[in-house]
DNA sequence: AACAATACCAAGCAAGCGCTTGGTTTACAA
DNA sequence: TTGTAAACCAAGCGCTTGCTTGGTATTGTT
């Protein structure tokens, strides 16, 4: 864990420890929800995943859903985190528009990439009184986003309206992780620059 | 049915008729799947929905996958023919660039739009012998696209890459259909015109 | 060494799933 | 009116699913 932002996460329990027996579990059910879709992947698959029984998840998880639920909130906790950490580190509106765009690719193509996915792709897995929670943390994550885009919009930097731009700048990134292949031409740091090439031209 | 490219394709039985029995199925289908998901909706649901037995749509369709593969299958086959329709009337480059945003537009947010969410959204449903099928056709729409935006880049009115911003675009615009609603105050017209914003500023 | 808490196994249950089957109704042409 | 094909029903089969249960290792603390 060389991520300090991660670190202290773990220390201060906001999420799992990613090397206890939980944490492994979640990487490998992200890892199944992203690649076999959150109801074609069956208990025995997670089991067999981490080596053990089928029967022996629902000790950590109350549910199957409950593991879903807690690979979703975990990974939106994290890049909050590292959001936080970006934003505070750039120094004018543009680079901290740069610093977002970053942030969200990394999210998606680095160590949360599956989770992110699972994030984005089985929302409607989750049961009606479960959506709230998750909710709730999106819009905390979309707040931030909106004042760094208002932020160069009152500058002048964007013809765009804001809630529209970011709407739009999200859906690029994140149709990204159907085609990015990251042994190919494009480096994220590209990626990034075209990204926010969208939103500002100069 | 007041679209004569929709007509032709009936008439030349490209696609099934949707006044027919097997045609409201499929629609039905579009709409469940998308709503609750491919994999979560049931055959009796299916059923229910065009208000017949869970086994008699095994007369119209072999399985519930073959109904998967026709909803994704027509729906491709109907966007590409408007949008061959639309190239064509188009006069210059960027109106051309333009009128394919406003198919993709319309075709999220009109009456193939359950259907595409489906296409984009459940593609990992089909099995691995039935992806060629609908991936071949995603490369004849893909190369309508290409060419467009090609076009639009030899003659400089975008910067990046055509490849890249294709994806890109595509992205912004199929996410759309988790956030746009048509009862807001953003009319189709005005999220096509800052959809091309993303490509070309003036 | 003794204990408690945690982590896990082996077996299986109840429910729901896609799909099949054999037979009946409906639609329409001859 | 009769014949034929398409459309549908009622019932249920075989299988898989998420999850439970009662018991056994494993781990860490005192």
């Amino acid at each position: 864990m060389t991520d300090p932002v991660l670190k202290q996460l773990v220390d201060n329990q906001y999420i799992t420890d990613p090397r206890s027996a939980k944490g492994k579990l979640m990487r490998a059910a992200a890892h199944l929800f992203k690649t076999r879709g959150y109801e074609r992947t069956t208990v025995r698959e997670l089991g067999a995943a981490v080596g053990i029984q089928s029967g022996s998840l629902f000790h950590h998880f109350k549910s199957k859903e409950d593991i879903l639920l807690s690979v979703m909130e975990e990974t939106i906790i994290i890049n909050m985190a590292r959001m936080d950490d970006a934003l505070s580190k750039a120094p004018d509106a543009k680079s901290r528009l740069l610093a977002l765009i970053q942030c969200e690719i990394n999210s998606v193509h680095t160590d949360t990439g599956e989770a992110m996915s699972v994030l984005v792709y089985e929302w409607r897995s989750l049961s009606k009184d479960k959506q709230p929670l998750i909710l709730n943390l999106r819009n905390q994550y979309e707040a931030l986003w909106l004042t760094t885009i208002k932020e160069s919009a009152d500058l002048g930097l964007i013809q765009q309206d804001p809630f529209i731009l970011r709407r739009l700048i999200a859906g690029a990134i994140g149709w990204s992780s159907t085609w990015y292949r990251p042994d190919g031409d494009l480096s994220l740091e590209d990626l990034a620059k075209n990204t926010l090439l969208l939103a500002i031209k100069e």
